[in-house]
DNA sequence: AGCACGCCGACT
DNA sequence: GTCGGCGTGCTC
């Protein structure tokens, strides 16, 4: 029999099957280990076959199969090649988001661990084993424990009763030892009771609805505070219980264990964990609990929807406007096209949840694509938080030059006397600190891209944020010498040390990216702040979402604006949510909540709608504006980005292709709204010069032209620059 | 991607 | 004369 190989070679030259002989049987989705080109590497089988195209003389045969399981089905393998023709991507890059990335190159397996069980071939009573070893008492004991344990770890049994008395019974022949697979199982600590919460008459009716719609997809509108997650709950029940399986999607950032605990103590050992934070042994192992049909609802990031499973009941994509499902780099992909696409395989249905779904969607259930959920109420009434704007332009006409606005001063006192917590949130982006002289006016900037220097006090370096790059703090300005430098702007930490003169004896914790490295780190500072071990705690983007902290009764926006100041299209829309998920932190128990939101533009409609909650005001505004100016979703943006070290070669490049479609253009006069080529905002990075072509097209020949364009784009290539086609991207820099 | 093949400069 | 530079091209 012949095999069609795709070889673990992420090129476009060889992204094609390669024909390989096999003697024994072999399944579509095997990995296996072949001949190539006078080395060795790993593939994948994708097909089987009578006969090849390839002259005989050349065929090769399969080295040898990698594992006893497949890594993928047809199924699968229908949906990769789907994404290659929807992205344009290489089908062995996508094939790879489908297995445990440290199965490549086997740096994981199975862990096996020896197992301890009374002899089934020793016809002896307990009895009379007991007996025999009437001298050794540490013996009698271990037996005794397995009699009323049964099998167990031989490695626990040595701790307990030491190894040597394990050894003499196995050598009496009493015990025997056998090799078992044992799963690493991630989060493993993490349990509880099971609050199971009876539903609202809402909430019901919402499970009801999606429960009668087996096949349909669900948009789920539904407040902050709303009890989305209990209703996931409820319907992941009702479909395992059917027999079927279940995969749940949150953003990366709201995988918290709060959210594991919930799903751990509700469906136990039938929910499997799959996200990068997990050891590869652990992730494996998840991987592997999904496959064989052990765990039956696969919870996750992203990536999660890739998971192994078969007879698929329900797709549930929480928070899914979350930029993060969007992939970015490599295969990129959409993480809903994806998870519509494996449900129509299996006929399931899909719910995709928010507070403020992306406009997109709404859209979608505007037009009657989805079917529209809504959870208009908080549970138990609980009202939504007041919102508060603080107009920073009229502080400062007032001579307060300071972060804080007097009303912010005011909530945080009241809060803070009353012995409640606080979050103050503040964009990050744009509002880290930078170094100037203030001579010269220099400023710091990274050798190898187009940014400035970030201000890192407590190693004290500047970083760059785009690269990582580190450098040295500087003392003396390098254009004119002199040593008067000035930070620009406010980061993170300075709002910490200005609270800390404000309120000495108040305990304040920080979250962002630098305090939030390693994984476990993120998830301490989130339990130090449940445990009310400090009252205030100040973050970027990442404390926005998803935590439920009962205590806390105030939000402070610090830069409400900021993000409305980015250009692109996407800004205010990206605004709205953001302020919208910060401000559902606050009053989630008990206690009313309050928000202040501080910005320069009190009168926008953004921020006037984002402090009434107002979802569907500002759906309507922005549609309107999208419609009118063709933005999407109402056309399409394609982007294609250069790179490359050598600027020349980038122009050559770029060049070259816009000729091409420029060509194009001239077919379809229609279906361009706009063409233009430029450098990009970020003009360098990592060593690397940027350019782009951009364009903005008709919808409904967005996907004819998209192919042509990657005619043009694959066609010719000059070496050394880096080209790559996004629809719609998330971002312009 | 990686490795062989192939055709031009500076060395034992 | 040869060793090795890396440009070009192929991999079942």
């Amino acid at each position: 029999m012949i095999y069609s190989v795709i070889v673990d070679i992420s090129n476009s030259q060889v992204d094609r099957v390669f024909d390989y002989t096999c003697d024994s049987e072999l399944k579509v989705g095997q990995r296996v280990e072949v001949q190539f080109a006078h080395r060795n590497v790993e593939g994948f089988v994708v097909g089987r076959k009578e006969t090849s195209d390839c002259p005989p003389e050349k065929l090769k045969s399969i080295s040898k199969c990698l594992d006893d399981f497949t890594v993928f089905d047809e199924k699968m393998l229908q949906l990769g090649e789907y994404m290659c023709r929807k992205y344009h991507l290489r089908l062995i890059d996508v094939l790879r988001l489908f297995l445990p990335p440290a199965m490549r190159g086997n740096r994981v397996r199975a862990l096996s661990r020896k197992q301890a069980t009374i002899s089934s071939q020793c016809a002896l009573t307990l009895e009379d084993m007991l007996e025999k070893c009437s001298r050794a008492p540490k013996q009698q004991q271990l037996l005794g424990y397995i009699a009323q344990h049964g099998a167990t770890l031989s490695s626990k049994l040595s701790e307990k009763f030491g190894s040597s008395a394990l050894k003499s019974l196995v050598d009496k022949g009493l015990v025997t030892e056998q090799e078992i697979v044992v799963k690493r199982t991630p989060y493993s600590g993490v349990s509880g009771n099971d609050a199971r919460h009876t539903l609202t008459p809402s909430q019901q009716s919402v499970v009801n609805s999606i429960m009668a719609g087996t096949g349909q997809s669900f948009l789920l509108h539904g407040v902050t505070g709303s009890g989305k997650t209990e209703v996931y709950m409820n319907v992941i029940e009702q479909v395992v219980n059917s027999g079927k399986t279940c995969i749940m999607l949150v953003p990366e950032i709201s995988l918290t264990p709060n959210m594991l605990r919930l799903f751990r103590n509700r469906f136990g050992d039938c929910v499997a964990i799959l996200h990068s934070g997990l050891s590869a042994g652990e992730r494996f192992d998840e991987w592997m609990r999904l496959r064989e049909g052990e765990a039956k609802i696969a919870i996750g990031a992203r990536s999660a929807v890739f998971a192994p499973l078969d007879n698929i009941g329900i797709i549930i994509i929480d928070e899914e406007h979350d930029s993060s499902y969007i992939s970015d780099f490599n295969p990129r992909y959409n993480t809903i096209d994806v998870a519509k696409y494996r449900c129509s395989q299996y006929g399931s249905t899909l719910v995709l949840g928010s507070a403020t779904p992306s406009l997109e969607s709404f859209l979608s259930a505007q037009r009657g694509e989805l079917t529209l959920l809504s959870l208009p109420e908080r549970i138990n009434k609980r009202p939504l938080p007041t919102v508060e704007i603080a107009d920073m332009a009229m502080e400062r006409r007032k001579g307060n030059k300071g972060l804080f606005s007097e009303l912010l001063r005011q909530r945080l006192s009241e809060t803070i006397e009353k012995g409640n917590q606080a979050i103050l949130f503040l964009n990050r982006r744009g509002y880290s600190s930078f170094l100037m002289c203030t001579k010269c006016g220099y400023v710091a900037r990274c050798s190898d891209c187009d940014v400035t220097l970030t201000v890192h006090r407590e190693d004290n370096e500047l970083k760059c944020h785009y690269c990582n790059k580190r450098y040295k703090m500087l003392t003396n300005c390098p254009e004119c010498g002199s040593n008067a430098f000035r930070q620009g702007k406010i980061g993170t930490q300075q709002v910490v040390e200005m609270l800390n003169k404000m309120y000495p004896d108040v305990k304040v914790l920080r979250m962002d990216a630098d305090t939030t490295q390693n994984k476990e780190s993120h998830v301490k500072i989130l339990s130090a702040f449940a445990n009310q071990q400090a009252q205030i705690l100040v973050g970027t983007q990442m404390i926005a979402k998803g935590h439920d902290f009962p205590n806390v009764t105030l939000v402070g926006i610090l830069d409400g604006d900021q993000s409305l100041y980015y250009s692109d299209y996407l800004a205010t829309e990206r605004t709205f949510q953001l302020l919208t998920q910060v401000a559902g932190r606050s009053g989630r128990d008990t206690q009313p909540g309050r928000v202040v939101l501080q910005t320069y533009t009190p009168n926008h409609y953004c921020l006037q709608l984002a402090a009434r909650q107002d979802y569907l005001g500002f759906y309507k505004r922005e549609i309107n504006l999208r419609e009118a100016s063709l933005f999407p979703p109402f056309s399409t943006i394609v982007r294609i980005l250069y790179s490359g070290e050598n600027e020349k070669d980038c122009i050559t490049q770029l060049t070259k292709h816009f000729n091409g479609i420029s060509a194009l253009k001239q077919q379809y006069e229609q279906d361009f709204l706009y063409l233009d080529k430029m450098r990009c905002p970020l003009k360098r990075a990592e060593k690397k010069y940027r350019f782009q072509i951009l364009m903005k097209l008709s919808v409904r020949s967005t996907d004819e032209i998209l192919q042509k364009i990657y005619s043009v784009t694959d066609s010719t290539d000059v070496r050394g620059v880096t080209v790559f086609v996004e629809r719609n991207p998330q971002n312009l820099t």
